[in-house]
RNA sequence: GGAGCUAUCGCCAAGUUGGUAAGGCAGCAGAUUGCAAAUCUGCCAUUCACCAGUUCGAGUCUGGUUAGCUCCUCCA
């Protein structure tokens, strides 16, 4: 397999540090508020990824942990009422339902930040031994960026940049402009504090990833973990900073490779909350299905800035459907072994750093191949057997597909409606024996103003929501 | 101001180490159909933002220009 890593800026064979095993870190959300379609894209990037590596043979533990403590947090203690636990927790509910409506295979392990609160000391603690960080006059604990040297070496970024410099807002006793708080000291009528040996108060941004990644992962000599994942916009200073902690407590590099997922976009403009335009991910789950969702935003590769619009929304779903109609063809079949050079050619585009365009240009393929030799020969068997396996294999790999394919084609549709629609397709084909062709068009019309397409087929007339 | 990414058919989007442009949507023609829809077949970029260079040969490398975006502040 090959990956791209950010830091090196190039593709690279991946070579986990224990042979077969993947351990894989990502960023995940701070729970304050909904989650919207970049926190999708994020998580469906090394769900793919995961997936990816799992379908290669690799036994792989990811970690996506849940910041839990934060500013923002806070914020929305003071102007809700609510606990921060009850805001948090309903948050990391809301995340996990919406992800699972993705097809996002839930992460090994889900770290909270205050459930790590003892890794986190016992790193700060490291560090202060070491005097790499240092505590001022407030209580808060900062990092002196000018004791590491490799500092500036994960973003690839110049020390000492002035510009950047000024535009920082920064406290006074800090020793250098780009030393970052590893602990804040608690405030007077801030509760939401906790207690530890330096002083009571709550953990900056950076420290609890780097804390948990060296709690729940092993590593070697050089390596605390293969992969760390995130968004682009994490490489600095997140990412930086993490690197910087880790590698100053524990003596080695925290990633063997990073990767970085490009931004969902609209209208050409970074979604963000700062701007503005965000879309949440609830609200596009209202009017699209999260499979159609899934597709959607996996079909650009990872890296790649992502331009959201719903015109290529409708355009992506009518490639899925094309798929789900071919599984209707061959359905209900039992699965026999997937097809062998099909099967090769998802694993080999996948692996070149995740060329999912690659796999789905072979997924149509496929699909017109077969749709021709079931044209000639409509019961082969052997060959829908060997299709339901391959479109099995395609929801393992690419996570989509795996629906009753009947069932894909009536979402959104209720009883009332769906009883409706039969009998009109049932009075439909009496007026269709009957030669009564103005009757039967009448129906056809009434069916499409309800979004009802048919489609008559040797076994009988289907339908499907448009 | 500093750092970086991107620019391929009407739209979306691939393109390993340079070797003569995947795939999807839309469109056109045909097979099929009572007519449609679905499905299949054929057609659909001598050309890859622009200029110059290296080369037998460049979308792919080098230099420059233009445009868009991102990071340098919370952010997936």
């Amino acid at each position: 397999m090959y990956i791209y890593d950010s830091v090196q800026k190039k593709k690279l064979p991946f070579e986990p540090i224990e042979e077969n095993r993947v351990s894989l870190y990502v960023c995940g959300p701070t729970v304050y508020d909904d989650a919207h379609l970049g926190h999708a894209r994020a998580s469906l990037t090394f769900d793919l990824l995961s997936r990816t590596l799992k379908a290669h043979g690799y036994e792989v533990t990811m970690a996506k942990n849940f910041t839990d403590i934060d500013d923002k947090i806070i914020k929305k203690v003071k102007t809700t009422g609510k606990s921060m636990e009850e805001i948090t927790s309903y948050y990391i509910e809301r995340y996990l339902a919406e992800m699972e409506a993705l097809g996002i295979q839930r992460a090994d392990i889900e770290p909270k930040a205050t459930e790590s609160l003892d890794a986190i000391e016992t790193m700060i603690q490291e560090l202060l031994d070491k005097e790499i960080a240092y505590m001022i006059s407030t209580g808060d604990i900062y990092f002196d960026t000018s004791k590491d040297t490799k500092y500036g070496t994960i973003s690839n970024r110049i020390a000492n940049d002035e510009e950047s410099i000024n535009r920082v807002e920064h406290n006074i006793e800090k020793r250098n402009p780009k030393d970052f708080a590893l602990w804040k000291a608690c405030k007077k009528e801030d509760n939401n504090c906790f207690d530890t040996a330096f002083c009571r108060g709550r953990p900056g941004w950076h420290i609890e990833c780097s804390a948990m990644i060296e709690k729940y992962f092993q590593g070697n000599a050089d390596y605390t973990i293969d992969i760390h994942g995130g968004g682009a916009d994490l490489l600095f200073p997140h990412h930086e900073n993490e690197a910087a902690q880790s590698r100053c407590a524990t003596g080695h590099e925290l990633a063997k490779y990073w990767m970085h997922n490009g931004f969902v976009q609209i209208d050409g403009e970074k979604m963000s909350k700062s701007l503005g335009n965000s879309f949440f991910l609830k609200d596009a789950l209202k009017h699209y299905d999260g499979e159609v969702l899934r597709y959607y935003l996996n079909s650009v590769h990872y890296r790649n800035n992502f331009n959201f619009s719903e015109e290529d929304l409708r355009q992506s779903k009518k490639r899925l459907d094309k798929l789900y109609r071919l599984k209707k063809r061959i359905w209900p079949q039992k699965a026999s072994l997937p097809n062998r050079l099909f099967k090769q050619s998802l694993l080999d585009a996948m692996a070149d750093d995740l060329n999912i365009s690659k796999a789905l240009a072979a997924i149509d393929e496929m699909v017109a191949h077969t749709n021709e030799l079931l044209d000639t020969n409509p019961k082969d068997k052997g060959l829908k057997k060997e299709t339901l396996a391959n479109i099995l294999f395609i929801e393992e790999l690419l996570g989509f597909g795996g629906k009753d394919p009947f069932f894909y084609f009536q979402i959104g549709i209720d009883h009332t409606l769906k009883t409706k629609i039969e009998i009109l397709i049932k009075e439909r084909i009496e007026a269709k024996e009957n030669k009564d062709f103005a009757r039967s068009d009448a129906i056809r019309n009434e069916l499409t103003a309800l979004g009802i397409h048919i489609m008559d087929t040797p076994d009988g007339t289907l339908w499907e929501k448009v």
